[in-house]
DNA sequence: TTGTATGCGTTATCAA
DNA sequence: TTGATAACGCATACAA
C-alpha cells in the first residue's frame, strides 16, 4: 500500500502539496497537479481513512441498532439507510440489539471508539441520558425515544383508527385487536387508536385486546385463544403484518374462512403480506422512504446542516389485498 | 473524551505503562496496576480504535457483501455473521451489491481504505484476481469463486437429487424445473441436479425447464407460461424458495390445487415457506450455521489460526410440509 | 519495573 | 505556490 509519502516522492513534492490536491484546497500549480495526479495513478494509491480518521476525530460511519434484521419489517428500513450511506460516501455498520439495553450500549460505546459519526436507532429501551451523555449524533426510528430527539415515524395512532373503520365500513359487527408490547410506543399508539374508535360501541369489551408480542407465534397462540373465547369476532385489526401472519393460520387452523367468516387487517405493508394466501389486506407505511428519510436526517444533523422538521411522521395508506370481506353494513 | 495521555497524568506514570495495564503486556507493578485502573475508572477512560488501528493497520472490522438483504434469503446468513463478529470483538459492515461487480469492487476498495480485516462475499461476479490483488482475508459464501479460496456452501447438487427423487417417490410423473440464473453456481448445480434424475426418462423434454431468476415474479411469470404449455406436469422442483411462492401464486391463480394436482419443492428453507398455504415443502439448508461458519473460517483465517477445511460443505435435508401429495406410486 | 522517543498516514498551520 | 512540521491517540523498541 502506497502512503502519501511515496507519492510525494514519485511526484517530487512534498506531502502537503500532496495532500493539496488529495482535498483540492488550497493553492497548487496546474503543472504540479498533473504531476502528483500522475503519481497517484502510478501507484494505485488510496488514501488511509484510518488516518484521516484519527486526524479529523470523525470515521465517516453511521451504525443502524434494530431489533433483529431477521424480523421482515427491517430488511426493507436497513436497505434504505444503506442506500443513503452509500451515495453520501458513508460506511454503514448494521447491530443487532434483540431489544436488549446491554447490547444496544455495547454497540454505541464500541464504536464511538471509532469515532463513528452517529446513530439511527430503532428502540424502546434507550434513555435520552444515554444518547445524551453519548454525546454523538442520534436519531430515532421507527420508535420515538423523546421529542426533543430528532425521529422518523408514521402516524401509528391515525392509520390504527382508519384500519378499525376500514373493518367497521366493511360491515364488521365485533372488532378484536392483537396489540404489539406495551413498552414500544408505535404499538401503544396502534393500541389507543384502535380502542378509542371502539371503546363506546356496545359490543365492546376488554377481552377483545390481547398481547401478540409484535411476533408470528405469540399472535397465532393469542388468536386461537382469542377466537376460541370470542367466536363472534369477525373482524381483528392486528398491530403489524408479521403477527397478521400468524392470526391467518390460527384461522385456518380453527377452520375458519378468511375474509368470509373473519376480516382481518394489519399494519406495516411488509412483503410477507403479498404471499399469503389470502394475501393480506393491510395499512401500509412507506418503509422505504421511512428508512432514507432518518438517515438523511441523520448526516444532515452530523453535517450540521439544518433540517426543518427534525420530528418526521409519514402517513400510512390502506393496501386492499383480501382478508378483508368488501361490503357495507 | 479522555485519551490514555490523561489517564497517565492521572495516575501518575508514563503512557506507556497505562498501555501496558491496556493491552495486559509486559511487566508491570501491582500497585501502579492498580492505580492506573482506577484512573481508568475515574476518567472514564476507553482506547480510541482509530488510533490502535493506525498504528496497527487493522481495524477489528469485517464486511459482508451481498446481493440484497431485501431478499428474505439473506437476513438469517447476515444475523450469523454479526453474531459470531460481535462474540469475537469484530464490527460488522453490511454491503448491499445488487449482483453488480462494480459495487462489490467499490466496496472492497472503500473498506481496505479504512484497514479493514477480511470479508465473507456472496459474488459471482467476482473474480480470483480481484480477490488475489485486494490482500485481504475473503471467504465466499452460499456461492464458490474458486476451489482456492475458503468458501462455505451446501450440497446443492445431491440436494437437487433428492428434491426430484422425493417428487418422485411421491408419484410424480412428469416433473418440471425452475432454475436460478445460469451465472451463479449453486443455481446451475440444482439444475444440473435435477438435469441428471430426469433427462432418461421418457417423459423429460427441453422444455421443462425454465428460468426464474431467483426472483418471485418472474418465477411466477416463468410458472405460468410452463404450466399451461405442459398441462401435464405434475411436480415442480423449484431451485429456490423465494421462487416457490411465485410458482404457489401461479398455480393459484390458474386454479390447480397444491398438492392436490401439483406437488411443489423448493430449495433453501426460509421462514417465508412456512407462511404460504399451503405451506411450502422444500430442501431446508442449515442457513445460520452456514453464515457462522463462514464468519469463523475469516476469522481465523485473520488470526492465522489455520482451518482444517477451508472448503466448508454443509448437507441439506428436506423439510416436508404441505406442497407434496404424499403417496407411492 | 518504568519512561522516552518514534512511527502509524493524514491534515493543517505557519513560514518561506 | 510550496514545504516543514506539529498534531491526532496509541503501541512498541529501547534505555534506564
Amino acid at each position: 500500500m502506497a502512503t502519501i509519502r511515496d507519492v510525494a516522492k514519485q511526484a517530487g513534492v512534498s506531502v502537503a502539496t500532496v495532500s493539496r490536491v488529495l482535498n483540492s484546497n488550497g493553492y497548487v500549480n496546474e503543472d504540479t497537479r498533473v504531476k502528483v495526479t500522475e503519481a497517484i495513478k502510478e501507484l494505485n494509491y488510496l488514501p488511509n481513512d484510518v488516518a484521516r480518521s484519527l486526524f479529523k476525530r470523525r470515521s465517516k460511519m453511521i451504525g443502524l441498532i434494530l431489533p433483529d434484521i431477521t424480523n421482515p419489517f427491517f430488511p426493507e428500513l436497513a436497505r434504505a439507510v444503506e442506500d443513503v450511506a452509500n451515495e453520501t460516501e458513508y460506511t454503514f455498520v448494521l447491530c443487532n440489539s434483540d431489544n436488549q439495553m446491554e447490547k444496544e450500549q455495547q454497540y454505541l460505546t464500541a464504536l464511538k471508539q471509532k469515532y463513528i459519526d452517529g446513530f439511527i436507532v430503532v428502540s424502546s429501551t434507550l434513555t435520552t441520558e444515554q444518547v445524551h451523555e453519548l454525546n454523538v449524533p442520534v436519531v430515532a426510528l421507527d420508535r420515538i425515544i423523546s421529542p426533543h430527539m430528532p425521529s422518523v415515524s408514521v402516524q401509528n395512532y391515525e392509520g390504527a383508527q382508519e384500519a378499525v373503520q376500514y373493518l367497521i365500513e366493511n360491515g364488521c359487527q365485533k372488532i378484536a385487536h392483537i396489540s404489539g408490547p406495551d413498552y414500544v410506543d408505535n404499538a401503544h399508539a396502534r393500541k389507543q387508536g384502535y380502542l378509542d374508535m371502539v371503546r363506546d360501541k356496545d359490543w365492546y369489551e376488554d377481552g377483545l385486546v390481547v398481547d401478540g408480542k409484535y411476533e408470528l407465534d405469540p399472535a397465532k397462540k393469542a388468536a386461537t385463544q382469542l377466537l376460541e373465547q370470542h367466536p363472534d369476532v369477525d373482524g381483528i385489526f392486528v398491530g403489524n403484518d408479521l403477527m397478521a401472519v400468524g392470526v391467518l393460520k390460527a384461522a385456518e387452523a380453527l377452520g375458519i374462512k378468511v375474509p368470509e367468516d373473519l376480516s382481518i387487517i394489519g399494519f406495516d405493508g411488509i412483503a410477507l403480506g403479498e404471499t399469503t394466501t389470502p394475501a393480506l389486506t393491510t395499512m401500509g407505511q412507506p418503509i422505504y422512504d421511512v428508512g432514507s428519510k432518518a438517515a438523511e436526517l441523520l448526516i444532515n444533523y452530523i453535517e450540521g446542516i439544518p433540517s426543518v422538521h427534525s420530528n418526521h411522521s409519514f402517513g400510512v395508506q390502506i393496501i386492499e389485498r383480501e382478508t378483508v370481506k368488501k361490503g357495507g353494513v
